[in-house]
DNA sequence: CATAATACTATGCGGTGTATAGTATTATGC
DNA sequence: GCATAATACTATACACCGCATAGTATTATG
């Protein structure tokens, strides 16, 4: 699939994916891959983005002597799914302007 | 809106809006504005990009003493259209995940 | 006669997906 | 018992693309 409609999207499938639980990088990994393709090198910079951009709060813990880092999803990162949703909205529009314009294709 | 979210459809965009027409890159920016927000400094560099890629060729006449250059989608441009449509099934399917696990936001 | 519209070109920045590589522990299979 | 896989993170570096900015040059408009 082409890479850049991806764009965008994974961030938001990252807050969405987390919920309201309490996730950990590898655990996200193994929760979307079924879904949407994504490697650790995709998501530890998404994750580091959306803390920065305050729409993650960690907390990080020790388990079985390998540190992790859990994530949850703050009102800001809510608030960024919303903005999501109304974004799609435009989004299909400009699909329906592309479907109409090569129905013969 | 959200930048990351347009890219990949301003491509496919451009392909049809010229259509089975003979179009130039202002007359694109005239036809899609009203539907997509598109500035020179983005068409431009598309067009070269589709005409890299064999999805468009190109043909120059002088318009008023003003250089034109005329494009044409090709059958290469409009494989890319088709693969397009397939690809959005999938991006589909990638919000399907998002709207289902975000219901209450 | 100035301003807007037309129609290109070129340069450079910033965001982001991802390849690659490194570190370190625990669980599994032969 | 020892190699391999799975777990769980970090860091670096590249390529792509939307867009801002700036420049050039002609034609149309008020």
């Amino acid at each position: 699939m082409d890479i850049q409609l991806k764009r965008g999207l994974l961030d938001v499938c990252v807050l969405a994916a987390i919920g309201d639980s309490d996730a950990y990088g590898y655990q996200i990994i193994k929760d979307i891959s079924p879904h949407v393709e994504i490697t650790q090198s995709t998501l530890y910079p998404i994750l580091r983005r959306l803390e920065e951009a305050d729409c993650l709060s960690v907390r990080s813990e020790e388990y079985n002597g390998r540190l992790r880092k859990y994530y949850r999803v703050t009102p800001a990162g809510k608030s960024r799914i919303k903005e999501f949703k109304q974004d799609w909205a435009e989004i299909q529009e400009i699909y329906s302007f592309i479907a109409e314009r090569t129905q013969a294709t």
